[in-house]
RNA sequence: AGGGGCGUAGCUCAGUGGUAGAGCAGCGGCCUUUUAAGCCGAAGGUCGUGGGUUCGAUCCCCACCGCCCCUACCA
């Protein structure tokens, strides 16, 4: 939205006009103008509306409905209501009334009748000559109104003739039972509160189109109560999690989305820019780098919610905006990282779900103990027996040993149709020990699944295991055979972590750093007590407790290709002004 | 990026080489305790877009667009 210069042309389609763009003169017009994207009219249109009068509006399919429910609203105003009114103060919700009193009886609610004004979206509407029944909806729950013309008035029941699937009203009156023992709203007065140009989804079915689902987030979240049900249980898990973390002293803290240097993680950045500065930014692909500055600056326990922007695919696990919980202990290594987690984990589905066993998809996860596995010790579990015999932890530790028994393991996938252990160009031993984890073990990591010992080639910000600097103090948790957290004791020793990082930007590739954070190595300088760290995945921990199958389930807006009607450069001259 | 699937009324879906149907929603009528309200009536479609084959395409073929799933990169 955004204001424009005094005059401008305007090529619109004009609903009381009913003609083409072409045929439409152009016109002054000083106000108001608003773009709006349409889903199913290929040129780009746009809403204007004056103070004073409504002359042109964008029109949207389903047409004969817009245009019918247009006229309504004058209708409504000819009745003495303002169509769209400020404010309706109300006594109880929906959902108040069917928590306190879904279990009256009929008599008991005549014995107390009390006055309740309500409002909400009018989702199903039975009309029957004199009178009436329609419910409400407010807060995913509803409750049913019964309009009669003598309780009404004449008025009234005009206003109840015009209303529509979707409108929003307030209405006074009390509580009774209905024949069937419905627990209902004897209306005396209704209010208008704002009309619904477009239908509700059918009432029936709902939405069931995945992709309008995603789209119009707002029809699936009126008309699927499951879609509803999972945002707000995404919402009480970052509650949860603010709790669990507050209640430990940490505190919660905001970093830059917009880095000068990328850094974190190994992930392709997006790039943007800043004008006044001259200088690119890119969209931050974690925090990491930032939270530890402040472990270095004293806060010792530290965490941030928020998002991370990776330019990657997309799939039913990624979306190219995600979110995070990241957290850092000072202290702390990852042993007490991984205990903390088993706790984290158990607390948190038992009270988001009253269970430590969640279903997701066909197996039932259990949350109340993880496995612990080493990362060579994931291998030799899950190696097929038709691969030939497992390679040992000591074969898999040995130089070139991980690269043998992928090979090894190759033969025999090539042979079968078994996955394939694709590796690009030469591969250190660290290297060569994750792909054939990944290969082999990552989706059989099912319940829920503590991994540890990364090797030290593939982690660049862990710090080394003492008796084995091969191996990193680096976990992750494995769940349904996706990876919901990575953690790990921090590296502060600043010299081994410029040497870790310039060997990143020696190796080059796509997904690696380019430039050196200089910063970050001068706060280690400044030393960094030791310190255990993590990320989680919301996005993916929400998956689970909600029973998702796709990320795009549980974020309420995923990234989708845009719908271009025409060409999208058409709204120029709004976005010029 | 590669492979597979889908796209028909506003929504949910049938269907056919001879230019299409149902339910719901919407419109008109009847109905003062219904609840997927009911009954009567009328209306609604460039069958995703563009080519091709054909006397004729919504159907067959090709390309494109969009979405979904799997694989690859990634968390």
């Amino acid at each position: 939205m955004g204001r424009l210069s005094p005059t401008v042309v305007i090529r619109a389609v004009a609903a009381q006009a009913r003609c083409s763009i072409e045929q439409l003169p152009s016109f002054s017009f000083t106000g108001w103008i608003r773009p709006v994207s349409c889903p199913s009219i290929a040129a780009p249109l746009y809403s204007v509306s004056a103070f004073a009068e409504r002359t042109f509006c964008l029109e949207f399919e389903p047409r004969d409905q817009f245009e019918q429910r247009l006229k309504k609203i004058e209708q409504i105003r000819a009745l003495g209501q303002d169509p769209y009114p400020r404010e309706f103060r109300w006594t109880d919700t929906p959902a108040m009334l069917v928590e306190q009193f879904g279990k009256a009886t009929a008599a008991e609610l005549e014995a107390n009748k009390r006055e309740v004004r309500v409002a909400g979206r009018i989702i199903s509407i039975r009309l029957m000559g004199k009178a009436g029944f329609a419910h409400l909806q407010g807060a995913g729950k509803r409750i049913q109104i019964y309009v009669k013309k003598d309780a009404v008035g004449e008025k009234g029941f005009q206003l109840f003739h015009l209303l529509d699937l979707g409108d929003s009203i307030g209405v006074r009156g009390h509580l009774f039972r209905t024949k069937t023992n419905e627990l209902s709203i004897w209306v005396e007065e209704i209010f208008f509160l704002a009309k619904a140009l477009l239908p509700l989804p059918e009432k029936w079915h709902g939405l069931t189109d995945v992709e309008l689902r995603y789209r119009q987030r707002y029809l699936d979240l009126l008309a699927n109560e499951t879609s509803r049900q999972v945002f707000v249980t995404r919402a009480r898990i970052i509650q949860e999690l603010r709790r669990f973390f507050d209640a430990r002293g940490y505190i919660e803290v905001e970093t830059p989305m917009m880095h000068p240097i990328p850094g974190g993680a190994a992930a392709r950045p997006f790039i943007t820019h800043h004008n006044t500065l001259d200088i690119d930014l890119y969209l931050r692909i974690a925090p990491e780098l930032y939270l530890k500055r402040l472990t270095v600056g004293g806060f010792d326990r530290v965490y941030e919610i928020n998002r991370n922007f990776r330019n990657e695919g997309i799939s039913t696990q990624h979306n190219p905006e995600f979110t995070m919980l990241e957290f850092y202990e000072a202290y702390s290594n990852y042993r007490d990282l991984m205990d903390m987690n088993e706790k984290l984990f158990a607390l948190l589905t038992k009270s988001i779900t009253g269970s430590t066993t969640v279903k997701y998809g066909g197996s039932d996860l259990d949350f109340s103990r993880m496995e612990r596995l080493s990362m060579r010790e994931a291998i030799v579990k899950y190696w097929p027996r038709e691969a030939g015999e497992p390679p040992t932890s000591e074969t898999l530790a040995s130089a070139g040993g991980a690269r043998e028994a992928t090979n090894r393991y190759n033969a025999w996938a090539k042979k079968s149709a078994a996955p394939y252990a694709a590796s690009k160009g030469e591969l250190t031993d660290g290297e060569w020990t994750g792909l054939l984890f990944e290969t082999i073990a990552e989706d059989k990591l099912v319940q829920p699944t503590i991994l540890y010992d990364f090797p030290t080639d593939i982690s660049p910000l862990s710090k080394q295991k003492p008796e084995d600097p091969s191996l990193t103090e680096r976990f992750e948790i494995y769940v349904a055979g996706m990876e919901v957290a990575n953690g790990f004791s921090e590296l502060n020793d600043p010299a081994e972590q410029e040497r870790r990082f310039l060997a990143q930007i020696a190796q080059g590739g796509e997904e690696m750093p380019k430039q050196l954070d200089v910063d970050y190595l001068r706060a280690l300088c400044h030393g960094m007590p030791p310190t255990a760290g993590e990320g989680i995945g919301i996005d993916r921990l929400t998956m689970l407790l909600t029973d998702s199958p796709s990320i795009r389930d549980v974020i309420l807006f995923p990234l989708l290709r845009p719908e271009s009607g025409g060409e999208p450069s058409g709204t120029s001259e709004a976005h010029g002004a």
